[in-house]
Formats: C-alpha cells, sequence, structure tokens
DNA sequence: CTGAAAGCGCTTACAG
DNA sequence: CTGAAAGCGCTTACAG
C-alpha cells in the first residue's frame, strides 16, 4: 500500500502543496472553501501528515523523554502516565525510556546520543555520577527527578525527603513507638532519595529523644520486594524492633511479608511505612502507612522545568497517607 | 549552545560528509586513517547525529509503539519493559504509548494518525471495535496482544485463554472446590480475553460435572483491584461460594481484601485465582495463585509478527504458579 | 576508497 | 489568499 503524501493531496484538491501544508496546520489564511476542497481530499486519499519531515524541518520533536529505571516499580508507571497526560495539554508527548539502572544507557541520554529525538529529558537517576552529569556537554534540556545530586546545578524536581522523612518518624513516635528502624540508606555514600531519607530519619529519632542505633539500619539502593523481604529479615533479628521506616512502598512490602513470616503482628507488634503510595499499599494487610507526593503538581513543575518557564530546584508537597500498619502501638 | 552537524565534522576532518557518514554507520569502505580522523572529530565536536535525518532518509525510524491501555496495571509495565529487551536485540526501539483505554486515542494509532513514527504497531485493544480494525486503511503493520477480535485478520499474539481458564478450574477442583465463581466476564459481549476465559470457566465446570449458576458470575470490563473489591462483595453475599476465578491479578487482589473484610478465611474457606502473575501477588498474604504467561516469547512473536518475519496467529505458553490462596480446601 | 548530486516530506520566508 | 524556492540533516545511488 503506497503512501499518500502531500503532494497527492494538493493534486486532487487542485492546489499547491503549500496550500495543503497550511490547511493541516489550521493556519487561517486559507479560504474556507479552498480549505473545504483539501479536507475532502485528504479525508478521501486517507492522507495522515509525516511528521518526521516536520520534526525535521522545525528542528523540534514536541516529545520529552522520561528516564526512569525500571518499570517492574508500579510508581513510574503511574508516574509515566500523570506526565503523558500533563504534557498532552501542552501539546507534548511523554516518550519512556527505560534504563534498567545502569550507567550506560543513562549516559546513552544524558549525552545526546539519543539523536534530537527529544526536546528534553525529565531523569530519574539511579546508577549515573554526580560528575558524568556536570560533564554534560549535550544542550537538551534536562531536569532531574528527586535529589539533586551535589555539586550540579542542573534544575530539579522532587518532594523535601528530609521534611517527609520526618513527617514519618514522628507520626510513629506518636504512635508508641521507641525502636524505630531504617531500611533503604544509601550504600554508596552519595546524596540521593535515600541518603535524605536517612537524615530525615536520624533527625527525627534526635527530636525525639531516641538513641540511634547503627543496628537498626539496612543499606541497600536495590528497592524492589525482595530486596525489603531480606533486608527486614536481617532488622528484625535485633530484638525490640517496633518500627520500620521503608524508603519506599515495595520495600515496605516486602518486609510486610517478612513481618507475617516471622509470626511479628503488624501494626500491633511492628508499624511499618513506606514513600510513593502506590495502588497496591492500600490492599495490602494491613493497608501500608505511605509518604504521598503530589504527582499532578510534579508533573506540571518537571515539565515547567524542561520546557524553560522555571529553573532551579522545585520542592513538591507531600502528604501522609495514613493507614492501618502504623496505627498506635497497643499499650500493655 | 549551537549544535554542531555532519559538515562541520567533515571540515574539521578534512573529508566529505558523506565519509563521515559511512563512518558513523561503520560503513567497511572508509580508510583507516581517515576513518580514525573522522572519530577524533566527531570527539572533539560532541557530534552526534540527528536520527530525524536519517529516519526521514530511510523511511524507517526502528521504533515500535506498544499501545496499552494504562500503566496503573503493572502487567503492562513489565510487558513493555520484556519488550523493549527483546527489540533492542534487533536494532528496535519500543515506545509505550497510552491509549487510556479510549476509543479515540485507540483509532488515532490504528489509523496512522501518529504521523510515521513507528514502523510497527503492538496494540493492546481495549475500548476499540473489530469494525473499527477491519476498516483500517494505515499501512503500519499490527499485531493485537490479547484475544483475536473476531472477523478481523489481523495477527495476534496470546496464551491460549480458553485452556489457562479451564486449568485454573481443573486445580481448584481438585483442591476440593465445588461452588465456583467467576468474577471479570465480558459486559459488552464481544470475542475478548474476559470472554474467553469466561468460556473456559463453563467448559470446565462441565467437564468437573459442577452446575453453572448464573448468581456466581460478575461482568466487568474494568479490571482493577478495586471493581475487583467490589464485585467480590457482591459475589461473596451469594452463600456457599469456595472459590473466585478472577480474570485478572489485579480482580484477585481486590477481591482478597474484600474476602478478608467479610471475614472469609483465604484459602481455608475461599480459593482464589488470577492472571498475569504480576510480581505483587507473591507477596499479598496468602499468595495468589495465577496464570503466568511466558512473556520472554510473547515478545519475541509480537515482534516477529509486527517485523513481518510471522503471520497469524501464535499462541504463547502459560504455566499455572500455584500459591497458597488455592491449596486445597480442608474438608471436614 | 572518496566526492558531488539528488531527494526523503515537510515548513519557512518571500513574492505576488 | 496562493505559489515557487530553499532548506532541515541525513542516506542513496552514481561517478570517478
Amino acid at each position: 500500500m503506497k503512501r499518500v503524501g502531500i503532494k497527492e493531496v494538493a493534486e486532487r484538491a487542485g492546489v499547491s502543496w503549500k496550500t495543503v501544508s497550511n490547511v493541516m496546520n489550521n493556519r487561517p489564511v486559507v479560504h474556507p472553501e479552498t480549505r473545504a476542497r483539501v479536507l475532502q481530499a485528504v479525508e478521501e486519499l486517507g492522507y495522515t501528515p509525516n511528521l518526521i519531515g516536520r520534526q525535521l524541518r522545525q528542528g523540534s520533536t514536541r516529545a520529552i523523554a522520561l528516564v526512569v529505571p525500571d518499570l517492574h516499580n508500579p510508581y513510574f508507571g503511574v508516574l509515566a502516565q500523570t506526565l503523558e497526560h500533563a504534557a498532552k495539554q501542552r501539546g507534548y508527548t511523554i516518550s519512556i525510556e527505560i534504563s534498567g539502572g545502569t550507567v550506560d544507557i543513562e549516559q546513552h541520554y544524558l549525552h545526546g546520543w539519543h539523536g534530537r529525538l527529544f526536546d528534553g529529558l525529565i531523569f530519574s537517576p539511579s546508577a549515573v555520577t554526580a560528575e558524568a552529569i556536570a560533564k554534560r556537554t549535550d544542550p537538551t534540556p534536562l531536569v532531574l527527578l528527586g535529589e539533586r545530586i551535589i555539586s550540579t546545578d542542573v534544575p530539579h524536581v522532587a518532594i523535601d525527603n528530609v521534611a517527609s522523612s520526618v513527617d514519618l518518624v514522628r507520626h510513629l513516635v506518636e504512635g508508641g513507638r521507641r525502636r524505630i528502624a531504617f531500611l533503604g540508606a544509601d550504600s554508596t555514600g552519595g546524596i540521593s532519595t535515600g541518603s535524605q531519607r536517612f537524615e530525615g530519619y536520624k533527625a527525627a529519632l534526635r527530636f525525639a529523644g531516641l538513641p540511634y542505633d547503627a543496628a537498626l539500619v539496612a543499606a541497600t539502593n536495590s528497592w524492589f520486594r525482595q530486596d525489603g523481604y531480606d533486608l527486614a529479615q536481617q532488622i528484625l533479628a535485633t530484638p525490640g524492633v517496633d518500627a520500620i521506616v521503608c524508603a519506599n512502598d515495595l520495600l515496605a512490602v516486602g518486609a510486610l511479608a517478612a513481618a507475617r513470616d516471622l509470626g511479628r503482628q503488624v501494626p500491633s507488634d511492628l508499624a511499618l511505612v513506606g514513600w510513593d503510595n502506590i495502588d497496591e499499599v492500600s490492599y495490602t494487610s494491613p493497608g501500608l502507612t505511605s509518604v504521598a507526593p503530589d504527582l499532578p503538581a510534579l508533573a506540571e513543575a518537571a515539565l515547567d522545568s524542561v520546557l524553560g518557564e522555571l529553573a532551579g530546584e522545585v520542592v513538591i508537597p507531600h502528604r501522609l497517607m495514613e493507614r492501618e500498619s502504623s496505627a498506635p502501638a497497643v499499650r500493655a
């Protein structure tokens, strides 16, 4: 089936192909009757404009790449969908790119090896270092999601990870928890989402007058359910733990399964909390308390930033979604 | 920052830009020394080829769109990632497109209004009708995921939905279940994934000599956790139900929550099973039995089909992942 | 092995 | 309001 081009349409409508272009782009300069003739020809021939030609000429694709590490975490799927919705309002498209958390692929996007296919990059960094980002020469606008990587002046958008962590710990303390563990500290020592949540945890413990105990901290940069399961087993070997702050919901889901297998009751003898508020945590037993980022706000801010309407750092509101997993401990 | 083009590279290397093109495409015709000079110029100038130019010239993007209804279902994220991995081996890219389950957007892709951005379409149909697909004139190769929509000869790739449903029901019967409900029958009456799973359910009941009871069937084409929760409540109002076959895992997760809220014990007085084998069902309490499609096989078949190396219908192997939710009933 | 020309399908000034 | 020309950045034959 031969593809029909703008020339065939012009010929059938008896106009120049420039006029067809004007009609397709809804420019007001076309005589209504001419426009009608053109539209009819378009209809009859089933013409659809070739966007590649337009993109080449305009030097823009009106597509923005969202680079995420892994779609096994449903948070990223929902994030992508929220962004897609917001981008559409502005006449842009979101392209979901999976980095697999590998340095190679992350670099690929950072350094423009994607070949101008995107007008901007919304980047959820995983493996790449701050230096690599700083060395960047590719002019594609970039915004980072999550914590600022130290020493770069790249714009970034995130909730306040320290504050939200403090909120969680205060909530646990108010519920009577005293031996609160942390699962998901950064294992590389950089500034990351995990490290900031860990900072908030330590600050809140201090404020509450609770001792910090390194035995109650498990470090990992792999945040899947199985990691939560394995590390919670480890944490719960220490006696007396009555709560675990998990650096994301997937870890909390895994920790919940571990608690169950160890015969620990949630929430009566163990509280569990996390971040992201993925759909799943409303349906676990018990439901898991989670920090919910304002996803629509995040999407708007990321787009504003990547489209050059906003610079620097943006802090997104968050909300503590309290569920049964952190209900007050039953005091003896 | 001005973008550097192929001409600047050619100039700096002292060759014609055609030679640069030859080097970039790893064509063997270039003198090693010339190639080295070119590569050095590329490096020094930070040149990255503009893929839009190439795509326009070649009439191909080497990108395949995966059109899915909604990324709130984690199955589609994992499917996308599997496809992406498989496509990369073949030098192709996957573009995840979200239809929102709306006819408009589905039509958009089916009828080529995407503007030649994709060399092929892997389509998980949700709202679109068989007629709309049959009326298609756009020449972009198309493969459907899931059940064949009746009366079209478009290639499709799916597990055997009838057989897998029979497998589930037999498993339940062997576990001693006798009043088995079905959640997720097609509410529109067409041929769909839901309708085929429902057919398998009815066939298996008949084979097992169990009566079919319409009161035990809940129809819905919305397959999220909340739908499962609501409809399971409804089904469980009928006394004696000892198992529910849910048309996907999300429905089963919702049904599990409903059972819990109604004080029903899973699996001792109610068994629950589903399809898709999403990660989540290994961590619910109890774990949910699910039909696992062979995702890598599905990805390969979908690519073979859309790239024209395979025609017609492909049936993908599936496996029954037995978990605690369908453990044999304790007989009195 | 390298060079000069043409063309992919559009849009962008510029005339008329 | 419409037309003829040029050009976006590449690759594809075709000569040499």
